[in-house]
DNA sequence: TTGTATGCGTTATCAC
DNA sequence: GTGATAACGCATACAA
């Protein structure tokens, strides 16, 4: 009578011992047949390779990663949900330049907060690093990164703390560019559109906006929060525009609702920009180039940004109980058609 | 004299030993308190719940993985390099999906082609899935997956063989209703504005707009190849639009190029859209929403890509040998303003 | 209910 | 150069 055989659930994957077996040699050896520069006899190795590539066998990464010594080359990125381009062309920089260092990439992608259980899940893996990527994450990260001992890398936010690293643009000023181009256009009544305001960098564009406009002995005419969203942007515009039709330049905290609310501008509420309204972005993403679009922006340089990053993620990892490292990178006035 | 101690590479991480004997419990208890469902007394897990977390104690997921049995939670995806909208939400909704069945992503982004290293790297981990996403990939990762049993998912195109399911919009009957579209509208010169002319999604869309075009007794006014993206769009049509001024229907293989033909067109040629000029693009990326943009194009749509992805993953898991599956997702000619 | 012993697949150390 | 052997950290079958 044949014994039912539960099926196996994980098919079984080719085994250094397998190898091993079929070419004649000890499991050692076809260890080291996979290790640069270990001793092993040049044609006892080819035939290995060989035996190796028959049966499709690679070195199990998991087990690998087991080793006391060495890293696991696994990194985590926490990033948004991508409907903005400016997260989705970042993160797939980032991802290709920790490839090209050897390191793999969990990502992790949340609408609103990041929920907890998926943070702390992912920290079961003994990562070299974890990055996040703007948007809202949950005060624990720190926390369960710090009792780990897992450095983080933060981008888009500044986060203080032993093992964190920051790099963040300037917002401040930024901001302060934005309204220079505002008014050396001859506009006065800027409004500021902002993003939620929880977020680090809303508050700081914000405060960079405010200080520029009084710093030119103006006030502001008004100030609204939106979501980052372009539909967020569009209906913080209306609302805006409606109640507050004087308004002749609007800085957008940044280009996803400086498009918003230039539809809706120009759009619904019959206003020509930059003709009688003046719309200043931020971020630069890459549509903002496009002929029909022709945003004006601060931009928040990507390949800057991801360089920074790279920097502060070896030099973490080459050093874990270095001082922690807050870069700023220079946002940069790009003047287009909208202001 | 004390002794050199080379620096901890990976700092210590706290185990389940570690646990035990602080908490004066054997190593078994400790990792039974972390198993849903295993006996255990009540009192004796909550304080080994208590100290592991004083400790900042959680379960080595690489050790876990390694154990025989069960699955490896480890998903990689393949995509392309995020330029375009569509890519990126696509790529975010999944792995939330992923991440809620309990699922890790690894992501690997490529430019152009995905290097071969980067292949056979992530197949070390013991995967349970692999996910292609769009974009050229090299061959040898079909033979690797199938040599390694890993199941491959693949969207944006439709892959043969044992152990590969496919996702894919019907891409003929989407060209052939943009066709219709034109038609309907009066349009007797079209013309076709490809991706890739190697991509699976381009021959189909080319090979449906074709047949339509032929079926509606006309001939096509001419085929141009583009990459997809915004730039090769507004590149292509200068050229195809200044030899061929006669053409009054564009059906451009996806959304960024029918932007990127629009723009040209209606700036630099003075070309009006829709009045002399209609436009329809493939997607429906959140841009081609906008109001100021307002592009008609065929909806791929995104959700049902996803829920599709998930439903053939989830499947395969179930049933490794199942016969392989081909999903058409259904296309939608969604009217708007440029057609 | 609990502790002991074993195996997962690898790399590194150690004798030979 | 090469093969046995000990970790790596965990889950679990088995014995108690």
């Amino acid at each position: 009578m044949a014994r039912q055989v539960s099926p196996a659930l994980r098919p079984h994957r080719v085994t250094a011992a397998d190898v091993a077996r079929k070419a004649g040699v000890s499991r050692s050896a076809v260890s080291r047949a996979f290790t640069e520069g270990a001793y092993l006899d040049k044609d006892k190795r080819a035939h290995i390779l060989q035996v190796a590539a028959e049966l499709g066998y690679r070195p199990n990464a998991l087990a690998a990663g087991l080793q006391g010594r060495g890293r696991s080359n696994l990194v985590a990125i926490m990033t948004g949900d991508l409907v903005n381009h400016y997260d989705g062309e970042i993160l797939a920089r980032m991802i290709r330049q920790l490839t090209a260092i050897g390191k793999w990439s969990f990502v992790l992608s949340a609408g609103g907060e990041m929920p907890e259980a998926d943070v702390t899940g992912v920290l079961g893996f003994p990562l070299d690093a974890m990055i996040l990527r703007g948007g809202s994450v949950p005060d624990d990260v720190v926390a369960h990164c710090a009792k780990l001992k897992i450095p983080l890398i933060v981008s888009g936010r500044i986060l203080e703390g032993p093992g964190i690293d920051s790099v963040c643009c300037d917002n401040a000023r930024g901001a302060a560019m934005a309204v220079q181009g505002l008014i050396a256009k001859g506009r006065r009544r800027i409004a500021y559109l902002g993003g939620q305001a929880d977020l680090t960098s809303d508050r700081e564009r914000r405060k960079g906006f405010l200080d520029a406009v009084r710093a030119a002995g103006l006030e502001p005419a008004a100030q609204v929060d939106g979501d980052y969203s372009f539909e967020g942007g569009f209906a913080a515009a209306r609302a805006l525009l409606s109640s507050h039709p004087e308004i002749d330049g609007l800085f957008c905290a940044n280009d996803a609702m400086a498009l918003g609310a230039q539809a809706v501008a120009t759009g619904e509420l019959g206003r020509s920009v930059p003709e009688n309204l003046s719309i200043i972005g931020f971020d630069d993403i890459a549509m903002a180039r496009w002929p029909m679009i022709a945003l004006s922006t601060i931009r928040n340089d990507m390949d800057m940004t991801v360089t920074q990053i790279m920097r502060l993620l070896t030099a973490r990892l080459k050093d874990p109980e270095a001082p922690s490292q807050t870069i700023r990178t220079a946002p940069e006035f790009i003047a287009r058609g909208t202001h």
